[in-house]
DNA sequence: TGAATAGTGTCTGTGAGACAATATTAT
DNA sequence: ATAATATTGTCTCACAGACACTATTCA
């Protein structure tokens, strides 16, 4: 039979916490960033990279492979400042985009014990990384090629390089969300290549209707960047014309001018915030 | 110092998962539907309200106000699965459109202990509901009022009113990101009139992205229904021609036809997938 | 007949896709 | 001069907003 309390307080003293079996939380995050590829013909513009930051785990489990950047969750630690002193652990940097994206909660995503995982996304602008990353810890360029079931991601740091595959399964008719599930991984830990997968798709689709992608630019930037910027991460080509209508009402020229290609000098731009 | 393990295998025997302290986590749910209002007047259609499930709370704490179904996840339960039984539990309805929103994890939420909640969306046709809902239950019509950066919430079940205020705070320039906090609230447990806002403002979106809204309604529908659906959940009233040109391509028109209205009859239409 | 809803026609403006054309630089 | 990128012009087509008009029922 169970007590009668007479006010919040009374029952509060009496509550025993350990009724439900607790488990464990970590923050995983996905820090995106734009690398530049080293150019060596003068004429050509240095090509982008769409790419994340990962780390190679030094301990058991998956010890040897690589994962995203993450850590368990306080007990009295809100889980956004989690994400936030994990990046900032990973980059020294502050008051960088983020936002929640899943929380991955299947019982048996950690060997060691239950362990649910929000991941969160975040968008930084490599320029202002004045500080090293960690020695575990590398940028990976990102190619994911998808068809209408598989999507296949290729990972490349420049030594090495890590594939997995994913097929997806429309979760229902009325929707575009999928059903993603790990079919090739060998170098990755955890379910985190269903975590870097749901990320890019994120990503992707608010490029499209946000601003989201001046999170990953300098200050000054020539629109042809930028361009290349939304090509690299849509993972297709843009036309000009079309590019600079849909961006036009989001920047703002500049008086400075990008010289030294061998070619026609471009106008510098900077975000314009409203709209 | 680190013992130093040869493999995964031994690591795990060995592995204390009690150096971290553990927290509780539950799911909530926020069910969604639409209510006919009864309607007197012979002529006219009956009155549509956006809705959403709430119980009274019987219990500490928060004794007797109202919040969202939800309850503990189990140490070795999915998080879904977790959802769809308290989904189930209260509607005895399975296969039923549920989507993840947001987890949320201020360390001070729940004042027994540190509880994280993951929050889930299920959209569901009432036709549908063949089982009375539990006594503790009730269907809330939903009326809100949203300026710049403010959220007005009046929630009636017919003889009980629950109104709340959020403030909206633009999170950074570059998205359409809003903080929300409870500016005053009475009669909603914990911080569920977060849940209940983002809710809608999610719901809202992907009405006008994807066909969600025809998990709402039942399998033959007229038009003008279907288009109160959406002037009652995004909170405007749409045009006749621009709304059926919209959604032209997802309905298929029928044989059977709505009579008995004092007007003229109503062709009846069913979902037609495929886009 | 009239209130109420169902359904269509059409004008206009906006904006995206497509392609062509011109401009400017370093070597 | 030429390769490479920067930038603009313009045609067409699709589509959304707006408003007007016609159709049909039942008390």
């Amino acid at each position: 039979m169970m007590k009668e309390y007479k006010s919040e307080e009374e029952f509060l003293k009496d509550y025993d916490s350990s009724i439900f079996e607790k488990l464990s939380m970590t923050a995983d995050i996905l820090i995106f960033s734009v690398s530049d590829e080293v150019q060596n013909n003068y004429r050509k513009l240095s090509k982008k990279h769409f790419s994340v930051l990962l780390v190679k785990r030094d301990n058991y489990p998956f010890k040897d492979k690589w994962c995203l950047p993450g850590g368990f969750i306080g007990i009295d630690e809100d889980i956004e400042d989690a994400a936030k002193r994990i990046l900032a652990n990973e980059t020294n940097l502050h008051d960088i985009y983020l936002e929640q994206l899943y929380t991955f909660g299947s019982p048996n995503r950690d060997p060691r014990m239950r362990v649910v995982s929000t991941s969160y996304m975040a968008l930084i602008d490599k320029n202002t990384l004045n500080e090293q990353i960690p020695n575990n810890a590398s940028w990976f360029n990102i190619m994911a090629l998808e068809d209408k079931e598989t999507i296949f991601v290729t990972l490349d740091n420049g030594s090495e390089e890590i594939k997995f595959k994913i097929s997806k399964t429309l979760k229902e008719k009325t929707t575009d969300r999928y059903k993603y599930d790990i079919l090739e991984n060998d170098k990755l830990a955890f379910d985190h290549p269903l975590v870097i997968v749901s990320g890019i798709s994120r990503l992707k689709n608010k490029l499209e209707y946000t601003d989201v992608v001046f999170n990953m630019m300098p200050e000054y930037f020539t629109l042809g960047e930028l361009q290349q910027v939304y090509e690299v991460i849509l993972g297709k080509k843009l036309l000009d014309p079309a590019f600079r209508r849909m961006i036009a009402s989001k920047v703002e020229k500049t008086d400075k001018m990008q010289t030294g290609g061998g070619h026609r000098p471009s106008v510098l731009f900077k975000y314009k915030s409203h709209d």
